[in-house]
DNA sequence: CTGTTTATGCAACATTGTTGCATTTTTAGT
DNA sequence: ACTAAAAATGCAACAATGTTGCATAAACAG
């Protein structure tokens, strides 16, 4: 689905740096963290960017999928939906490249966290990624 | 055990504001956020505070709890060593109070979270925390 | 006590988070 | 297509944190 489709299935208002934002992240087979998102949108405020991020996460059609020491990454949410992100999924930091992806965990351990009484949870790990595990590292 | 003797079994120099960072970390039931520390530790300069924290964290006696916007908590390890951080553990921010604590897993998931071919793993929740639970929120 | 090693304090700068407000853009109604 | 209302953007401004270099002070081994 195109980022236009997108914004207005979510009621929100078409602009240029939210389709920017949307494309660049639906683009992306990793999240991309702020300092790249803000390098490839520098024809746009950072204010802009830094709101823009805070609504698209709002409305569950992005997600932060990691920050470490004030660095963060965002990734396309799949099947969130307003303020209900639910991320059953692993961001992983990749030890070798420093890239952070989203992974599929096994039912199993989805079990064991929807029983946790809490409202979010999130699990995150670093260790090597799929392409860098590959070649060896 | 007082904070001068972890030190020494760690081969880290007996400075005041290391003491004085396990002291406050040991002392509290819950996570310290960085702001917390910085004003609890106010006599010195932010830089040594900053560097301080990495060293402790980089020889495994304190571990960053939880990150979110930019704002870090602290807690004190326990049986970690060295790099090698293994929080078989959970991090709860709490909705309602903003306190971050230290919560022990299941052995069930805990087995499954030993299965997963990575380094380290992290994970964290919202939700009340024990005391906010049972005032009611 | 003394020299060596290491930590600290300070300056400096980069990055990010955050808010207020005037201006521009988007949208809905005509 | 035109217009008014609602919302988003750009810009300024400031706070907080991350990070490094370097001179000075403190810790430690002998
Ligand atoms: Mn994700
Ligand atoms: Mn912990
Ligand atoms: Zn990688
Ligand atoms: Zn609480």
């Amino acid at each position: 689905m195109t980022s236009e489709k997108t914004l207005k299935q979510f009621n929100l208002r078409i602009t240029k740096i939210r389709i920017a934002v949307l494309d660049a992240l639906s683009a992306s087979p990793a999240a991309l963290s702020y300092s790249v998102l803000q390098d490839a949108l520098s024809a746009f405020d950072r204010t802009t960017l830094y709101r823009t991020l805070l609504t698209l996460t709002d409305h569950g059609l992005i997600h932060k999928a990691y920050e470490e020491n004030g660095e963060s990454y965002y990734a396309r949410c799949f099947g969130c939906t307003g303020q209900d992100h639910h991320h059953e999924h692993l961001h992983l930091k990749c030890s070798s490249c420093g890239g952070v992806e989203c992974l599929e965990i096994s039912e199993e351990l989805k079990l064991n966290l929807a029983q946790l009484p809490f409202e979010e949870i999130n699990i995150s790990a670093k260790g090597p990624c799929s392409s860098c595990a590959i070649q060896g590292g």
